[in-house]
DNA sequence: TATTGTTATACTCTATAACTATA
DNA sequence: TATAGTTATAGAGTATAACAATA
């Protein structure tokens, strides 16, 4: 059982799992957005405006790589800066509408790609699937 | 549900989970064994000896950068290149016998690793969750 | 003194292209 | 002609270090 996890993990850990999934997920989304820039969009729609070093440890990168990919971002119209009314310091990286639109799009394609795999899949199997995956994303030999 | 599973495997496949993990696996095992050379090691023992244009797209990269890798692992005495005695083109990759315990020794590390995790769910849900994990690497919306 | 965003720099890792040898 | 391994080269992406501004 153990020896079965570990055979998934290494599938789901390689490179080419991750950058290839983004990389269809963002296809013909733009010249901006790829899986480069997917992990900075994706993270700031799910923690709402943030600053580049906040946003660093979500994404897995640091914060110069943050304002990089944000300046790509930005360029492009999906984000915009905004200065941090708490802290003079920082800029907030805010999703604008079209950033918005970008998102939930990404959102449609991830969501019919995991329901498709998932369609074949006996009645309450799927959702308990969901709830471990969860756990062992969370409490998982990751830490 | 597939909001879950979405959000699961974007902290699956963040860059830095699949590093880290490798990294503490690898942790003082030599300098040849790092994030980098486990995935060829890993892959080796799995299939068997392999020439390194047969491993490249197991390991997800080209077949360029396994014969980088491995000339790593073979400096360190972890692998050996063999004569393909069907294919006087091909070298093969084999484990040494030091490759084996290395190893045996990355796997022992990952299943405690996995089986830590584990240790507190509920009789029979690991075993469903092991069994969906595969099902979900197999058929996932990775293709 | 510490932390912010940003930029320039150095480093790592990769694919690409070339080469020779063999199928 | 195609494919093997290998090497050199160029490209992409990263962390590190520095900077001025603000906490």
């Amino acid at each position: 059982m153990g020896q079965e996890i570990a055979e998934s993990l290494g599938v789901l850990l390689r490179r080419t799992t991750r950058t290839q999934l983004h990389r269809r997920l963002t296809e013909g989304m733009g010249e901006a957005l790829d899986e480069t820039t997917y992990p900075v969009l994706s993270a700031l729609a799910r923690t709402g405006p943030r600053s580049a070093a906040d946003l660093a440890p979500e994404v897995g990168i640091d914060r110069s790589g943050v304002t990089r990919r944000a300046s790509r971002l930005e360029e492009a119209g999906l984000v915009r800066r905004e200065p941090d009314p708490g802290d003079r310091r920082a800029q907030l990286l805010v999703l604008t509408e079209q950033g918005r639109q970008a998102v939930a799009e990404l959102r449609t394609r991830l969501a019919d790609r995991i329901a498709d795999a998932l369609a074949g899949w006996p009645p309450g199997e799927a959702e308990a699937f969901a709830r471990h995956l969860h756990r062992f994303t969370t409490d998982g030999p990751f830490g």
